[in-house]
DNA sequence: CACATTATTCAACACTTGTTGAATTGGATC
DNA sequence: GATCCAATTCAACAAGTGTTGAATAATGTG
């Protein structure tokens, strides 16, 4: 109603376009869960009839699959950019900056997170492995800034490159997902600075835990809000 | 057919016994994941009718209360024993046993874990309140550990507990949910190891991120089979 | 105007879910 | 043998699910 026509390129214009549909769906799965998530509660959300979204999408795991679609690219790219081996920055920022990509990219959307922890793997297995496919290259490209750490004597040369890199982002996840939820039970933080005090934390810990010198301060960290 | 009523208290022998259908539900839960697990699969992996739960059991929910009312007390029994000041290892090793203690006790039961995690949690806030009702000691006592160590100059001073603790326990619901289902992707590490080599990884980054002195080594920590 | 084309809705299908009330079983007690 | 009662099953309910085929609305083109 208030949301004009974007681009009608039919004979008949268009109200609900597939991407607000995808929309609806992020909102859905937010507030639901993914399992709990119903096309008629996306359909009621984006406006339109449950029908509609056949119309647009296959089935209910081609929706996942487009959202999945969505969100992956810019984040596979962000971090191969940042795996780029010409990047001479210190490690630590560079690891930083794997926390800020996901927190960037997947801060507002605890659907596709909840898809990443494979709320929805048991008994869709074509989902399991639409997921592994494009969570993968990025955890590949996390693990290469871990190699380079340890060549450049960033980094314990001890590491395992993979289990590091998942110890990072899974950590990562978690923070995203669970505590903005669960640290106001415990303490009186405002909820703006959850995230960040939590994030740091992590990292202070993680950083310690990894580097070659866990003595040796931490260069500056930016904001995810810079 | 092949088992034989264990007790009959009752004036009809007991085929099906309330232990048995949280067993069953304990398995379908790992099986199907927690909103998928249906009462009537419950009902067929116990080898009964679905009505025989609700004579046992007033609810679905209450089914979930039950079940963490299988494990929990154990679990906190564990833990507050561990966090009694008296003990006074060192507590690197301390630590570590938090982590055997949860492997001892949520290895064998995704469905509790799942719980925890707050698969089930949205629209459902009776339980949400059940299970931070039954956390929240755990992570108390845990964090109590943090604290004495601090005070005993074996962590750093400076270590928010509660987050500190949250790390810790978090990770290691992580280690025993995805790990023997992802690392053997990318590695080839045989099965039984996976999650030894994964404790023992994230404890060895884990402890030097919070040690006082992060250089100093490990005591020897003992295996989850001894 | 009629027509073709795209977008949208409607109504229904077959199925699964949690739940319940009535009926049935089978041993213990009188 | 009749009676009582816990244990168990049966059949059904209302609600919700993903999905589909036919029908309709609204536009641009001949």
């Amino acid at each position: 109603m208030t949301t004009p026509p974007i681009k009608s390129r039919g004979p008949k214009p268009t109200k609900v376009d597939p991407d607000q549909i995808l929309d609806a769906a992020q909102a859905v799965f937010a507030e639901e869960g993914l399992r709990a998530a119903s096309l008629r509660a996306i359909a009621r959300q984006a406006g339109c009839d449950p029908a509609l979204i056949y119309y647009h999408f296959d089935s209910k795991e081609t929706l996942f699959k487009a959202l999945l679609d969505r969100r992956f690219p810019a984040v596979l790219h962000d971090v191969e950019r940042l795996a780029d081996p010409a990047d001479v920055r210190p490690t630590a920022l560079r690891l930083w900056e794997v926390l800020l990509i996901y927190h960037r990219h997947l801060k507002d959307d605890p659907g596709i997170r909840a898809m990443i922890r494979g709320e929805i793997v048991r008994g869709a297995e074509g989902l399991t492995h639409l997921i592994e496919k494009r969570v993968r290259p990025i955890v590949v490209h996390v693990s290469r800034i871990i190699e380079q750490g340890m060549a450049r004597g960033d980094l314990r040369p001890d590491l395992p490159p993979l289990l590091t890199t998942f110890f990072l982002v899974k950590m990562q996840l978690e923070i995203l997902d669970v505590l903005p939820a669960v640290l106001p039970h415990f303490t009186n933080l405002p909820p703006q600075e959850v995230l960040l005090t939590g994030m740091r934390s992590w990292f202070d810990l993680y950083w310690r835990g990894v580097a070659l010198h866990p003595a040796s301060p931490l260069p500056p960290l930016p904001d995810p809000t810079a």
